[in-house]
DNA sequence: AGTGTTAGATCTACGA
DNA sequence: TATCGTAGATCTAACA
């Protein structure tokens, strides 16, 4: 996928420094992964295409553990209030994934800054750097997920007004419009389901809809 | 139902100046409001009883809305990236019923935070005080809802770090062991249904579990 | 009438 | 094996 990002305190500095390594595995990942899409079970849209977490969660994680990152890095018991572990880490860098509903995107973020201010450390070394991936805005989804825009607007807000500190890269995955082969899965069941009941590369084309948001057709 | 709060930012010292009738509005409300219970709908607990929230959220506004709370206020189109609309309003206090999924709590307060560093008015003045309500641990509860143990240990280590300054009455709602009749709850759908097919007090024991959380028995 | 968005509801997945 | 809690998935409700 097409990627884009934005930088808060200073991430961009600590990419070009010390995690330009950590910021490559993840780079690479990203943008040899295909669009991932599966069928909606809502009410009027059953069976349109819609972005597939689960799928692109799975490819992230095949992509980033064999280059040295550790997975669901559990957060130290002084600080289980604010949640079990954190979805990735490789030398102070941490990533999160998030294509749940919006919320998140503060709770991750909120989360982060304290483990950042109390320097834990998930892997190897002290929480330095916070990478925040999510989908555009542009994808047919799940009512409620969290998209970049609405993500960077929110962070920008904060950040102006000093709310958090640590330095946080938040990319976006996109896609032209156009044709493209996308990952098309179906699950063993139409909700919730990780288990793959048969997966394949098929052709879409995305085009222009009203605002930001597209539509995704099978060709 | 019974209740519990914990204060911060000086939320105790503006209650008991400037916004104690608006905090009578409230502890009026909850602690004359029953339990409320609906039959959960998740595999292996099929039809046991669960808080409800759509029955509790009903009884707030009910019970807020005739004391001159505004509902649904809408956020200003320039904070428009942060949500449509806070819950409840009434001169400078906002208050957020809150019984979604934990990462709704960092949500609400840091957007409640940048509503009081920009003053925002959502009821006659200023954005001065937040009342969170939130549901007790001791509830058999959908999986990660929101509740009052988590919501405390997360401001609590959000306050001393100073990531926020708005001031904050967190409110837990709770109900003691023992019998209690609540009130049950059938809706026109196992799952997400807002409109009641039948609805009755009903006598229901409440008992000690391993840790915190209670189970809860018709008679 | 159909679209889009957030809010709220609430499930399954998974590991301790 | 069953329980519990968080993470993630993803729906319906309601309103602009």
């Amino acid at each position: 996928m097409h990627i884009q990002y934005q930088d808060f305190n200073g991430a961009a500095e600590l990419i070009a420094g010390d995690y330009r390594e950590e910021w490559v595995d993840i780079e690479n990942v990203l943008t040899s992964m295909p669009l991932h899409l599966k069928a909606s079970d809502q009410a009027k849209i059953q069976g349109r295409a819609i972005f597939d977490p689960v799928g692109t969660n799975q490819h992230i994680a095949d992509g980033l553990v064999p280059r040295g990152w550790e997975q669901k890095i559990p957060i130290p018991s002084s600080f289980k209030f604010l949640g079990t572990d954190v979805d990735f880490g490789k030398n102070g860098v941490v990533v999160e994934v998030q294509f749940s509903n919006y919320p998140f995107l503060l709770n991750n973020t909120i989360r982060s800054e304290l483990f950042h201010r109390a320097q834990t450390i998930f892997h190897q070394r002290p929480t330095s750097l916070i990478i925040i991936v999510v989908k555009a805005g542009m994808f047919p989804s799940s009512n409620s997920t969290l998209y970049y825009e609405q993500a960077f607007n929110q962070l920008e807000a904060l950040s102006h007004h000093g709310v958090f500190t640590v330095p946080i890269r938040l990319v976006g995955l996109f896609e032209p419009l156009g044709r493209v082969w996308a990952n098309w899965t179906g699950y063993t069941a139409a909700r919730y389901s990780r288990i793959v009941g048969s997966r394949a590369l098929k052709e879409f084309e995305i085009t222009a809809g009203r605002l930001g948001r597209c539509k995704i057709d099978p060709i």
